[in-house]
Order: structure tokens, then sequence, then C-alpha cells
DNA sequence: ATGAGCGTTGCACATCACGCAACGCCCACG
DNA sequence: CGTGGGCGTTGCGTGATGTGCAACGCTCAT
């Protein structure tokens, strides 16, 4: 709507790409090289673009203060934490949290076996969408029309025998799991790795976020896991009661 | 420089606090709610900013999408991480790889004993730069007047009884670090973790980057982890010459 | 029913971002 | 050592574009 702005934040997903130098930016924006000189400058003051010493342009740290600092404020996240890291304490395996933004599904929290880390490793990066449990538990509360517009968008990356085929195959398995209530990915993304998950609901009944539980097969058969489901559920229910203000916390009004 | 584009900007560290609404972001910027709203929109269409049920806005995910992009084209952690994870398979700790931008130290690689694993979990965060081994080795190297600078700039919180305290302290630190050429963290930040590093320098000498190794006291003890100094000196060098080109890598012109 | 508070829209004005052209600088080449 | 091309940079006049205003519609609480 605002063509300055707008031409100034196409410049991050280009330097996203790489380094490059101003008469490049000026290039792929199709604007004047002065034009593009001031838009990196404002860009640069604000610290999400740096420039390096041969003056050519890329992205700036600010934009990791950003990125960290909106993770952080996210509330279901704050809420879930302590019930994601208590059920860690008790199962031993790595607990994920997700949700699920236009089109985009990213991680939001994680916790490993020892201590508490969360999971910046794959935030924004495209998470497997098509067959991560988490993914699945998020896509299968959209609205119809918009179920099948993101099903039919979507790449079928074949990472393993067991990944999802193609968008037929997908808003099958997005019905089931609507159905259950909660959701597998069985080898679908790692030959090796199985996940169960299940959906974390605000107080309307929608599904504002999913958490899973993830194990190797070296260390527990998919049907062990499976035998985890009840407490995974379980843990995913006291998280959605506290979120929709329904559980016993602190004073509520 | 760009009025437009410098309102648009000055939204996100906003929204970075928490969400907002409409009303909320135009009086912070001090603009028509009708400006507030054309910059909300064209940020929303580039995805950094996600407007929620309740009709507030904060950032969105696409910004995670350009820190984790940035952070993977960096070339010097692609230079770095397979020697970074060669120490680490050797003497088991945690490894650290971390850069200076413009007054803020940040951690762009991390291998855990086990896997890689990139430490997003502190990217962009601030960084304890008043104690932190690699703060000390990037800020040594900086030209004396921005080294003042920074340093009398910087907080001082008193992490533990062995934080830097001061300016003063900190100013003569950097002198010892810069001398000596690699650089400590006894206890400064977390009362039971020390930290050994050592600068990666470019091919005209200044430091590029810092790397660490961290071990808690129950593992090794300070003295123990001094002895691993000279591996990680070896492996700061050899980063280097690959790094300024001096390294027998593939070819070379 | 009524009004307050919010986001949204269309519009007329002038601000502000635009492209141009000229400059200075650094290298690379003759 | 001179010369030219390529780069980032600057100042400026023009008009496209971003601006604030006022009016509208909506939801919600009273």
């Amino acid at each position: 709507m605002s063509q300055t702005v707008d031409r100034a934040l196409s410049i991050l997903p280009l330097l996203a790409r790489g380094p490059a130098d101003l008469g490049q930016v000026a290039d792929e924006l199709g604007v004047h090289k002065s034009t593009a000189l001031r838009l990196l400058r404002t860009l640069h003051e604000h610290g999400l673009v740096h420039r390096q010493q041969d003056q050519r342009y890329r992205l700036g740290a600010r934009l990791f203060a950003l990125a960290q600092e909106a993770v952080e404020n996210l509330d279901v996240r704050e809420i879930a934490h302590p019930y994601l890291a208590a059920l860690n304490e008790r199962i031993g395996h790595t607990v994920h949290l997700a949700v699920y933004e236009e089109g985009e599904v990213v991680y939001i929290d994680k916790v490993e076996s020892r201590y508490p880390v969360r999971m910046y490793s794959r935030i924004g990066k495209p998470v497997a969408i098509t067959v991560a449990a988490v993914a699945k538990l998020l896509l299968a509360d959209l609205p119809e029309p918009e179920r099948r517009a993101v099903a039919a968008k979507l790449d079928y990356p074949p990472y393993t025998p067991r990944s999802t085929p193609n968008a037929a195959a997908f808003l099958k398995e997005l019905a089931t799991v609507r159905e259950q209530g909660w959701a597998t990915d069985l080898g679908g993304h790692e030959e090796s790795i199985n996940c169960v998950g299940a959906p974390i609901r605000g107080a309307d009944g929608r599904v504002v976020a999913a958490m899973s539980v993830s194990a190797p097969n070296v260390v527990v058969t998919a049907e062990e896991l499976l035998t985890l489901l009840p407490q995974v559920r379980r843990t995913a229910e006291a998280i959605s009661r506290e979120y929709s203000g329904t559980a016993p916390t602190k004073d509520n009004g």
C-alpha cells in the first residue's frame, strides 16, 4: 500500500539470499541507485541491514533481536512452557510447540531431555509442513476453503517413502486428524523419527498451537511412543484450559 | 533518511514489546491512525507483522525466516563450522562462534556434545557482552576510540562476584586479551560455567569472529579447561587461515 | 435503544520521495 | 604516470505519493 515502505521491505528478502551491493539492489528493485541508497540507509539506521567492509549490504543483527523478542512475547508459549517441561521431565523425549501463521508453521518452543533449549534452530525454516504432526494438527483446524487452498499450494517432498505424497492424501490425513483430535508423524520426515502430537485450543475451541513428542526408533518403537499419547493429550488439554482461562490459575475475574 | 520507511520500521521494536492495537501504534508513532494503518498494512503484506484474532498486531513469522536465512549466509560461519565440529568431537564440550556488529555481540553457531545444534537460543539477545570470552575478543580488536565509546555506554550487570564491575576494569581486561591473543570467562556470567576463547582473523589481521569452549565446573575445573587453550587457539588459527585464503583448501588463484 | 470506541474509507493538500545529472573516489588498464 | 570506467555519493527541481482530516460502519457495553 505504501510504495516507499514496500520497496524498502522488498530489500530484506533480497539480502537474505546473500550480500549485495548498491547497484544490484537498485537493479532488482527497479529503482534509481540514489533511491536504493536512501532506503538502505534507513534500513541501516534501524539495524536491519548491515554494511560489511567491502561496502556490500547484508541483513543486520537487529533482525535477530526482533525475532527473539517476538517469540518471547507469545503468550501461548509462556503458558505452555512449564507443562512442556513437566511432560519432558516424565517421559524424557523431545517436546515441541508450534503455531501456524499465514501459510507457515513454526516451532516456538522445544524442550530437550537435559535442560530447556528453545528450538530456534528451526524457526522460520520451512518446517516439514506436509508431514510434521504439529503441522497436521494446525492445518486440520483451518476453515475448509483455506485448508484446501493451502494444501493445493504446498509442495510434497518425498523425504521418505512414508511422506505424504500429494494434496489429496494430505487432506484425507487432515480429516482423520481433525476427527480423532491427535496426530502422528511415523517416519514421514526422517526415516527413524516418530512423533505424536495434540492440539492446544483457545476459549472458542479453535486450535491456537500444537505440541508433539518426538523420539528416534532406536530409543522407543512407534508402538511404545503411541502409548504416551494419553499423556500428551492430557498435557495439551491442561494447557488449553489455562490458556482459555478455565483453569485454576492465580486469580481470575 | 526516508520518513515513511523510518516510521514503518519504528513499528517493529514497538511491537516487539508485545501486541498493540492500531490506536496505540499511531500514538506511539505520533501519526494519524490512517497513516499507521497504511504502514501496518504494508508491513503485513511483507509478513513482518501479523494480525491476531483480536485485531491487534504483533511481529510476524517472516521475521524468523529472515533471521534464519541471514545467519545461514554468513560465510565465516560456513567456513568455521567443520572446525568447530571437529574440535567438539575431540574435547566434548560446547563450542561457540560469535561476531560483533555495531554494538552487539551475537552467537552465530554452536556445537553441542551430542550433535550439531545451532544456538539461535541466544541470537539477538544481549549476550553478556561485558563478561563473555567471545565478547572480550571481539571488542578488544576494535579501534581504540570505538572500544572506549562502547565500553562507556555499556551496563555492567553483576551476574556474579566475578563479573566485570565497570568500564575501567573492562578496558583493562580488553587490553590484556588483546595482548595475549585469547580470553577467558571464569564464572563471570554463571557462577559454575567457565569458557576459554580465541579470535578468528581475516586476511588483514582484523578479528572477524571469535570462538570459545564452555564447560561447567562440575565436569572440568577452570585449570583443566585452560589446558585446552592450545587446541582452541590452533583451531581458531586454522579457521583464520582458511577464511583469509592462506590455507590449502580446494583450489586457489 | 444509545453511545462510545474502534478500525476503515475517500479526499484535497503539500510534503516528501523520486530520478536526474554531476561529482569524487578507487582501481585497472594502457 | 596518465586515463577511463565503475562505484557510491550529493543536491536539486518536479510531481507522485504519503499525509491528516472528517465521516462512516461496526461491535460491544450500558
